[in-house]
DNA sequence: ACAATATATGTACAGGTGAGCATATGTAAT
DNA sequence: ATTACATATGCTCACCTGTACATATATTGT
């Protein structure tokens, strides 16, 4: 009917598709590390941060405010997002004003709301 | 010099700056659910899985043989893709082939590896 | 030098998470 | 009905992760 039944265990027709796929697909390694960008945006505070930081920039005890954690916790949340290179930050004085690195940023959280918006309740 | 300075622990200047922040920023179950959907991308199993079906539909044990992982293991992480509608599967006899559930699942997939793919080992 | 404030970091721990094993369910063939 | 195969699910466990507490570092003012 649709020439893709076959025996999946043994050998066959899958075969011919997996290795077009297995062709296809991007290295390990890149796929690691993409994952491990999602995975940043993947955890409630860090997103709230760089959410927040799309609006503006601000300093460490703002955020902290914000979203009511503490400022270690913001500070250590702040690390992993340095060396994702999602946000940079320049120091004044005793304070340090962080904000987003790059378009790319928010480009991300803009599609990621986008589409965590639509489907919800609804559907099927 | 640039207007932000000012007492962060007590009040004053930030203030005004936190509670524009605090009006523009999307309620915490719209972030939360932004969060959902990235933490999903954010495994290198999921996201590739998530992958490959971008490259073709495809069936649980073909998967499980391309990412070399146990059909077990497979058939839990696509539950999880299920739930979260990233993919959907027909089923055909006794094999169930999966597909990415809408154009919007690979739009985020190109994002995530274009962003991760451009800055790695250089810069700054 | 000392005090005060802002931020960063080391450590510990509770809670979460992915993988495998065993097993259940569903489907087709004999 | 029985067997074989594909997939789903309950359970367990090792590992990871985010937070708070305590403390270190840096900067400014007195």
């Amino acid at each position: 009917m649709s020439g893709l039944e076959g025996n999946c265990e043994v050998h066959n027709p899958h075969d011919e598709l997996c290795d077009r796929i297995a062709e296809k697909l991007p290295e390990e390694s890149q796929i690691a590390r993409a994952a491990e960008l999602f995975k940043v945006f993947g955890d409630p505070t860090r997103l709230k941060i760089l959410t927040l930081l799309s609006i503006s920039e601000c300093c460490v005890c703002d955020i902290a405010k914000l979203i009511d954690l503490s400022q270690s916790a913001v500070s250590h949340q702040l690390r992993i997002l340095r060396q994702t290179r999602l946000v940079k930050y320049r120091k004044q004085g005793k304070e340090a004003f962080y904000s987003l690195d790059d378009e790319h940023v928010s480009e991300i959280l803009s599609l990621g709301f986008e589409h965590a918006g639509e489907e919800q309740g609804g559907g099927r």
